[in-house]
RNA sequence: CGGGGUGUGGCUCAGUUUGGUAGAGCGCCACGUUCGGGACGUGGAGGUCGUGGGUUCAAAUCCCGUCACCCCGACCA
């Protein structure tokens, strides 16, 4: 039935008209957040953070079942300890908000507001890992940090922003890298399962991995503009920072050695990649999973006698069965509702009338295309957890279709700019002869900078897409958020 | 941080060129009629014109600073 996708909710910029004012219309009209007066930092408001707390609920979960604690760290960093570590300082010095002052005391040592905080981690471990029985410590914190950033947008890149950062410490590399993995892993089946968003696992090249690490692997998503946003992070330290910060452990073989690291991330940004991955001309579309109200009941003619009733039975019934739902009893017509929760993304609408009471039925209609059903009252559970696990593939499919359609596959400069012309911002899967100044070169060229060297590597040819010698590696090229 | 644009009731904007003391539509409140895709009528409330200085008898309007947002670059989860 009505399949079309008329534009119901004018209060939104139409995606096609101008893609970061129906980004911020979104935003604002949806309820996520509002604006304050410092520049980058936003409120969360109940709606958007009850978006985050789904989604904190489920990784945390994900977290204790691979077998970590959570614990916190202090948001303040003496700059000394900053300092420790050459590459983490030069990374993010340049982004960190200093305190100077404590009351009207200039302070001796000015303390850094944590943009990370694997420094407090690694002061942390010196003190409690002594021997290899004291090891892994696999560690996980809920915290917010702050990096003073110069352009910023809602939940894609605020001066102060929520994330989880996993801190784990293990006796071999070989731990440390299955670690890393194991999280990277954890991270894509999040995105993919509970989030609906397809993402391409892979590694970090030299210049883009994380001050102070190894080696980076990253979770990238591609948004339906075409851009790539990246999700996720997990970070293999080596041994690099246990020696900068002097962690050392009695082995079992009774030596002194030093542990090997990890760190991992996930932030709000995965708001804004909900909101860009699946997001319409009408709002907001929420993957089930995370959606506060997965099913929202609008009764019709409520005025009429027994309407009402009805539409509180329903309620009742989809609550008692584990449904997020909310009924809407509002004085506003029922056109009006309609329009309103779709612009909030609720995957699931029932029409409860009159006419359906007569009949034992309701009408569901799913979010992401409008599909109409007639059910009956008395199959409403099955039938709104089944729409629910359809909202959840239909925008998975959705949103991997416009990624397939967007990837590119490119064995030149000229069809990596031409592709990108013709077809629009997507995708470029093109061979890479490992070198920094190719990277360079290539974004230079064509605008596209490296996103990740994917773990599924494909042989698109044997030369390297800009200089032609011998290629290493395929690489997913992107414009990026 | 560089280049461009915009800030006027909750929202979208007119008014700024040529200074004379603030308007519209939507929303909000009350009542009535409505109700299966953003209903209608009547009445009402709501603005130190982003903000700080300055010029002037007089500033939304002119000048200087500053802040926020949007677009394009450079940096970044």
């Amino acid at each position: 039935m009505a399949k079309d996708n008329k534009k119901m909710v004018d209060a939104i910029t139409s995606m096609d008209e101008d893609f970061a004012q129906w980004y911020t219309d979104i935003c604002k009209k949806a309820e996520l957040i509002e604006y304050t007066s410092v520049k980058g930092c936003m409120v969360i408001r109940p709606y958007g953070y009850a978006i985050w707390e789904n989604i904190q609920r489920i990784l945390d979960g994900m977290f204790k079942e691979t077998g970590h604690e959570n614990v916190c760290m202090p948001m303040f960093i003496p700059e000394s300890l900053l300092q420790k570590e050459k590459d983490h300082v030069e990374g993010f010095a340049p982004e960190v908000a200093w305190v100077t002052m404590g009351g009207s005391e200039k302070l001796e040592d000015r303390l850094c507001v944590r943009p990370t905080s694997e420094t407090l981690f690694c002061e942390h471990y010196s003190n409690i890992v002594h021997s290899y029985r004291d090891l892994p410590k696999l560690y996980n914190q809920w915290v917010s940090v702050v990096r003073w950033e110069k352009t910023t947008r809602p939940f894609l890149r605020s001066r102060e922003f929520l994330w989880q950062e996993g801190h784990t410490i293990h006796e071999t590399a070989q731990e440390a890298i299955e670690e890393t993995e194991r999280m990277l892993n954890v991270y894509a089946d999040f995105c993919e399962k509970y989030l609906a968003i397809p993402v391409i696992k892979g590694q970090k090249t030299e210049s883009d991995k994380f001050a102070g690490a190894e080696s980076t692997y990253a979770i990238e998503a591609l948004m339906h503009d075409g851009k790539a946003l990246q999700a996720g992070t997990s970070h293999y330290f080596g041994d690099g920072f246990a020696r900068a910060f002097g962690i050392q452990f009695t082995s079992r073989e009774n030596k002194l050695e030093y542990p090997y690291q990890t760190s991992w991330g996930m932030t709000t940004r995965l708001i804004g990649a909900i909101i860009m991955t699946h997001g319409d001309n009408n709002g907001l579309v929420l993957p089930p999973a995370v959606a506060p109200i997965q099913a929202v009941i609008i009764p019709v003619q409520q005025h009429k006698e027994g309407v009402l009733d009805e539409a509180r039975k329903l309620y009742d019934t989809l609550k008692a069965a584990g449904i997020r739902v909310k009924i809407d009893d509002s004085e506003n017509s029922p056109g009006w509702k309609f329009a309103e929760y779709e612009m909030k993304g609720v995957p699931v609408r029932i029409e409860l009338g009159p006419k359906d009471i007569e009949s034992k039925q309701c009408v569901i209609v799913t979010r992401h295309n409008r599909e109409k059903t007639f059910v009956a009252i008395d199959d409403l559970v099955s039938a709104v957890n089944t729409k629910l696990e359809e909202v959840r593939d239909g925008i998975y499919q959705a949103a991997l279709e416009n990624r397939e359609r967007r990837t590119y596959a490119c064995t030149t400069m000229d069809e990596i700019t031409k592709a990108l012309e013709e077809k629009g911002d997507g995708f470029i899967k093109a061979m890479w002869c490992g070198e920094e100044a190719c990277e360079d070169k290539v974004k230079e060229v064509t605008g596209v900078g490296s996103r990740c060297i994917p773990l599924e590597q494909e042989q698109l040819s044997d030369v390297c897409v800009c200089c032609g010698k011998p290629a290493k590696k395929m690489v997913y090229w992107g414009k990026a958020y």
